[in-house]
DNA sequence: TTCACATTTGAGACCGGTCTCACAAGAAAA
DNA sequence: TTTTCTTGTGAGACCGGTCTCAAATGTGAA
């Protein structure tokens, strides 16, 4: 491989030549620690400007230990819910002088796994991660730097967390379709499960997850539906089987009449799934969704959604880091932020 | 600021004293060059092994001179356009071990001349940049590493760059809209002009919006309509001026019978404000609007749209850098991307 | 005038890698 | 056997900063 020329830059023994001082000095000043005199001063920064010195940020960390960035591990950058908090974290990361180097897990363990790595290897001061699989931890443990978790909690890890408050969202949103008389509620995520569901919450991992199931069964039993775990539907991400599934789902004699979806994703291919089998909301079908995504709010009719407050998810766990990178030592916080509902028109009686 | 402990990472002398090699033999085996015998490279690895060594990219990238990372300046990555985009560059990035630091401008010049030089101190090994306003370049000029643009072509900087057929695009549109029989059609975009606009389009530097108006009028002055400048709108971003303008515009009487929209963010709010001053699509007003993003296909009607492969503008603008970071010295190339446009609903005839 | 102390400066080690160069040992050629 | 070449290894400079330490200078107190 070619070796660019690599433009000769600028260093701090350069601006120390042409100010007449040692390369110690030069770089006291340039560095802004120590102590130097204002002529001596004036004298580095002037030639310093006259050299169109740039630090470099590189050599810099390389001796402080801290490079000035943190590393954001998300699912998927392409999913809003994700996008708009990246943008919550990085708007809190530049007020602090950081950078956010981003990477996409495309929620799969061993991407994660090794996005964190190469992140570590970047010397990244800090990592947000929204970890993608409920099992496999073991990687965010041996993690040496602060850490803190985005919109997923870990109960075995105590770090920094910031979620919502997914079981009682769920709780309430399972709520106003049982309200309106539906028995078959489907609850439907995008999240895949090692092994067997067969009912036991418990071993979901993954908090996010697991509470919002936990509410949506407490709803459930509230309202006398049996075996509602039954109704719980995984893995319809964006694949072939997905798709499969959830037309079966749809076009099968006992349909669900109600769905609660995880996510805008999930929730926009099962709109346009409802509208291809030739079924009306909320006639025929109910439908709530975690996340009030763009689109949901311009549909006929419009969809009732759980808002989460997305932005402001990012935004405190950022700070949260943040703080962390400070030397705060304060035993892990975990955040929990309210969610609300937003009753649009897409929730109807039930016609069974 | 408190220094936190900085766990004592094992170096490539750690490993060489535990395989009894010098530290240059050990640096060979773990850095991948030069020649070792394989008793040695054995060694060293079960060494390195044993020790849990993590390689410091930093101190790497420090005599190499590259640091195995690019940096992307993106308007803003909440629009799904621009997130679609970053996935396109990760997804290729990925690919070839390299990383992306994501930096977001805002549309603001400041910001992007700020980011781009944390980029730069960061010893980025390229940058992918969406210039936030037209005037304004000198910064990009005097870019020392390679660059290459996305989205938006600048006549004045000879970079690699990828960017949709924009004028032939906002042509065939707005072509759609006068056989349709309208003849008050409005653009609105949420660009910001410095200065005034009167018609001259070649003032405007940004490639894209110029471009696309271009389009507009060419479509315009073949349909014989007058003074078409008029219709264009700047401005129309997301504050409080923008939707009082957007109001002002649809409420008007003689209010434009259809509108071209510069990008779904702006034509979501289009929606929302056409339905709220109590129109209807197609009826009322005709909307055609860039980028198909998600709610295009969900809304009643669904939007007509012009279709920009975003995912391969991304994939296309990384693979072109990564190959300049490789020594690629060809001239600078131009992309140009083919759009197609999606017809929906949203078009119906002029009622005048 | 002399001593203690604070302030400013320079010399050079250091961070954790890469890489050049010299040299030793063994293999092939003369 | 001697010469030449190849291959593997070690010593140490280097990247561009930070930071420790000691020396030099200046200041106020005794």
């Amino acid at each position: 491989m070619k070796r660019p020329p690599k433009a000769p830059s600028v260093t701090v023994s350069d601006v120390a030549r042409e100010a007449k001082v040692s390369k110690a000095t030069a770089a006291r000043v340039l560095g802004g620690y120590g102590t130097v005199s204002e002529t001596v001063r004036a004298a580095v920064l002037e030639a310093a400007r006259a050299l169109d010195y740039r630090p470099n940020e590189l050599a810099r960390s390389m001796t402080t230990g801290r490079s000035g960035s943190i590393g954001v591990v998300v699912g998927d950058i392409e999913n809003p819910f994700f996008s708009l908090a990246v943008r919550g974290i990085s708007d809190v990361a530049r007020l602090s002088g950081i950078n956010v180097i981003l990477a996409n897990s495309g929620e799969d363990v061993e991407a994660e796994k090794n996005a964190i790595r190469v992140l570590l290897a970047k010397q990244v001061d800090g990592l947000i991660v929204t970890p993608a699989q409920s099992g496999e931890i073991a990687h965010l443990k041996e993690i040496a730097c602060p850490l803190a978790l985005l919109d997923r909690a870990l109960p075995e890890l105590a770090v920094d967390t910031v979620t919502v408050d997914d079981r009682n969202a769920a709780l309430r949103a399972t709520r106003l379709l049982t309200q309106a008389g539906h028995r078959r509620i489907a609850y439907v995520t995008a999240a895949v499960l090692s092994g067997e569901f067969r009912g036991a919450a418990s071993k979901i991992n993954t908090s996010t997850v697991r509470e919002r199931i936990l509410g949506f069964l407490d709803a459930c039993r509230e309202a006398g539906i049996a075996r509602a775990d039954r109704n719980i539907h995984f893995g319809s991400g964006r694949s072939e089987q997905a798709n499969a599934a959830m037309q079966r789902l749809l076009g099968s004699e006992d349909r669900p009449t109600a769905i609660l979806a995880s996510d805008s994703v999930v929730a926009l291919d099962l709109f346009k799934a409802i509208r291809e089998c030739g079924l009306s909301i909320p006639r025929d079908i109910s439908l709530i969704t975690f996340h009030n995504a763009d689109w949901t709010s311009v549909t006929t009719p419009p969809i009732t959604v759980i808002d989460q407050p997305v932005y402001a998810l990012g935004k405190s766990v950022a700070e949260l880091l943040i703080r962390r990178l400070k030397g705060d030592d304060r035993p892990p916080e975990r955040i929990v932020l309210p969610t609300t509902i937003i009753e649009r028109m897409s929730v109807g009686p039930s016609e069974a």
